[in-house]
DNA sequence: CGAGTGACCCTAT
DNA sequence: AATAGGGCCACTC
């Protein structure tokens, strides 16, 4: 049974849907919000697998605030679209206005 | 079980 | 600011 991927999945989901209107998060972030620390790469791979038309995915970013797609791929427009929309500031497939705490990631990913 | 892939993240140059 | 290298996780072949 995939009850514990199922489980994960809906946590990965209840974490973005936490993200306010207006606001953006990172794949890290979610992950971590998610109870899933160093998981970014399955909440991506969540989010590709998602048929949520409610879910606000496009409020998902990478670390940097930049748009995880590529420029001519649709889901960049799509995405892109619908942060403007929420009042976003979108500038050359980067989001202005946010700062994902890298000093926790710093600990997990930090080696050093 | 090894190798390749991906809507990722970090450090260093 | 942009590029290069290394790492971690889950899935598929």
């Amino acid at each position: 049974m995939d009850d514990a991927r199922d489980a994960v999945k809906s946590a990965i989901l209840a974490a973005i849907r936490t993200i306010p209107r207006g606001q953006v998060r990172g794949y890290g972030e979610v992950a971590r919000l998610a109870g899933l620390p160093g998981r970014a790469r399955l909440v991506a791979r969540i989010l590709s697998e998602n048929d949520d038309a409610a879910l606000p995915w496009h409020r998902v970013l990478r670390s940097d605030g930049r748009i995880a797609f590529p420029e001519r791929s649709k889901g960049y427009l799509e995405q892109s679209r619908r942060l403007k929309a929420e009042g976003v500031k979108v500038e050359s497939g980067r989001v202005r206005g946010i700062r994902a705490a890298p000093t926790e990631d710093e600990a997990l990913w930090g080696p050093r």
